[in-house]
DNA sequence: TTATTTTTGGACAATATTTGACCAATATGG
DNA sequence: CCATATTGGTCAAATATTGTCCAAAAATAA
């Protein structure tokens, strides 16, 4: 597994891969075929990626898909948090329902 | 705070409450006003409730609200975990984009 | 400043998802 | 068997999300 360096959103680390690659929106989004204000807005976390996106973007950055796909993920269990003013605490609930429902799949 | 008891899920609980009082599904769900087979999905986790009807089941349960509602947003995160076939190390990832995200509301 | 490029923002149709209702099928238990 | 309780499938309606288009604003260059 690879180490979380930080914990920048989603769409802070896209901005920060294309920044890094000193690429423009619009050549990017032409790259991977998609609208440039709607790259710019997945940048921007107002738009959610679709699974399809995240994968062009992996490839098109060269960085691990799966690593992508869980950074979004974290982010959205996060906003859905802020969304509803939940406490912290119910991530470890959520830890244990996860492990409980595991044990019911197998269990069978 | 009120302790978190056990990792059943939400739909457990909800049904642990309704035999705990010896009720049918027809009688509840008359009573909070919704259809019969809806409560029944709900209890098995093939529906979501909405906010109104956590509210119509905490109202009428007499237990607490808020209390209702982070066991079914343990849930969903629980599920979606499950779902995507995510690790649960990205619930700490989680966890720290939310103080991340807070740090930026509030600085603005 | 002006021109050019980049990024942002709003509106909207198209698409996808979710809900709740209805009813039939299946269980449960007298 | 009969009566009641629960489950399961289907579907239209309601709701939410996506991607596109285009204009506005911001940044950069000339």
């Amino acid at each position: 597994m690879v180490a979380i360096k930080n914990t920048k959103t989603f769409g802070e680390h896209l901005r920060h891969l294309r920044e890094e690659a000193g690429l423009t929106l619009k050549f990017v989004s032409e790259q991977i075929s998609i609208d440039t204000s709607l790259l710019a807005k997945i940048e921007r976390n107002e738009r959610q990626p679709t699974k399809q996106i995240i994968k062009q973007v992996a490839d098109f950055f060269k960085v691990d898909e799966k690593e992508l796909q869980n950074d979004f993920l974290s982010d959205q269990i996060a906003y859905k948090i802020l969304d509803e003013e939940a406490d912290l605490s119910i991530l470890k609930v959520a830890e244990e329902k996860v492990k409980y429902l595991k044990t019911l799949h197998n269990g069978k």
